[in-house]
DNA sequence: ACCTGAACACCGTTCAAGT
DNA sequence: ACCTGAACACCGTTCAAGT
């Protein structure tokens, strides 16, 4: 019948080469499907079919392993180039918002952000873009580093907000709870105690995420060329 | 010699009785001295102790014990009152700056804030606060309520930046090791590859920390004040 | 009702031993 | 050099059993 010899017995999916590529794309999916509290080492070393001992060899921590996660999600945000036309203002509102849209897509990217200075390939890109466009509006050379900062600071505190969106887990997602949540206790506080938080309703629950981060980045331009950096 | 009977034994400090304001004023000595990480349920417990699981008699899980933390810090922000003096935007600013301040004492408080709604009795008198003198800027309805949000979020990613220099630990401060390496990182990049980073130099480190946050706040306030709701 | 010892189901990381 | 089983030192939370 057939000959035997190297025979390509069937085998479960092919047990990857191990190495710091492989590790941070199982990372990666772990982290899309659960967030990133999902990325343990050992949860790592399951899906690469060995144990946690072995990551050591190409990853120094865990710390070093959200490192790279950040990088390669940084490389997904596409970079405006000069022939997308628009002038600098309109580029780099799009820029920003597809950067707080990203940050929302993963569950805890955004708080792992602020533990880290991304220095990584792809953030670099990402900030060198970023100043290019500064550079482009005619604000002082010191608004526009602290511009930049100020920015980056902004789309990682507004991704975390978006989070919540994306809930998926066991239970339905939360979405409802936490809105609601919010506009109740506002909606049910007592109005001689708290006159300014009553009075403004409802527009404090007003607003769509998007209008409120539009919103947001006009108010950080206009307010950015309208103050002087000393 | 002397009477025996109910004597007062000499005992460690006395044991404090378990309720839910000696487990967050445990787990605020351990908050001051090593950050919201060395709050775990077993440490607080240690320190009060007793046994983790004694805990959970008073306080559903460690998220709340957080919560009950925030709140009681909170509770340190001192609010201008009118007697303060000065107007507004200038009793606005120093309340903002204060917060900031509180957040950068506590290490992985404002981190934590991303996670939680403060609704405790002390987060909603600084809501009030902050609303109380946005409603005297003039702004429209929508800007008040958007603007209280969009300033929070700043305050506390604010925090975060300045937790670094609050650093104790084993290690005598990594203060030296973060902003040296971001300046080292910045000056050690190919101008021909990043010219705009390597083109912003000195500017992108200049500048201390309440230097900027004094002119971030403006350019907020500025922004805000310049800024269409619609 | 309040408290707790012991257990359960996890973590990150190290290290000696293998190939 | 690369890989790994087993261990170490931790976690949060639950639960049956005590008072």
């Amino acid at each position: 019948m057939a000959v035997t010899g190297p025979v390509s017995r069937r085998e479960r999916p092919a047990k990857p080469a191990l190495s710091q590529e492989s590790i941070v794309d199982a990372a990666l999916a772990l982290m899309a499907a659960d967030g990133l509290d999902s990325v343990t080492m050992r949860r790592v070393a399951q899906a690469l079919d060995t144990g946690p001992a072995s990551l050591y060899v190409y990853v120094r921590n865990r710390d070093e392993l959200v490192v790279l996660i950040i990088d390669r999600l940084a490389g997904e945000i596409r970079l405006p180039t000069p022939a997308d036309g628009g002038d600098w203002r309109e580029r780099l509102i799009t820029l920003l918002t597809d950067a707080i849209s990203l940050l929302g897509r993963y569950r805890g990217l955004a708080v792992a952000m602020f533990a880290t200075v991304p220095t990584g390939p792809n953030a670099l890109a990402l900030t060198e873009t970023l100043l290019g466009l500064l550079a482009e509006s005619g604000m002082s050379r010191q608004a526009q580093a602290w511009a930049v900062d100020l920015l980056a600071l902004y789309i990682t505190a507004a991704g975390t907000e978006r989070v919540i969106n994306a809930e998926r887990g066991p239970e339905p997602l939360r979405e409802h709870e936490v809105y609601a949540g919010a506009a109740e206790t506002f909606a049910g506080l007592p109005p001689d105690r708290y006159p300014h938080i009553s009075g403004l309703h409802p527009e404090l629950t007003l607003g769509e995420p998007e209008e409120r981060t539009q919103w947001a980045l006009n108010v950080l331009l206009n307010g950015i060329l309208a103050t002087a950096t000393n």
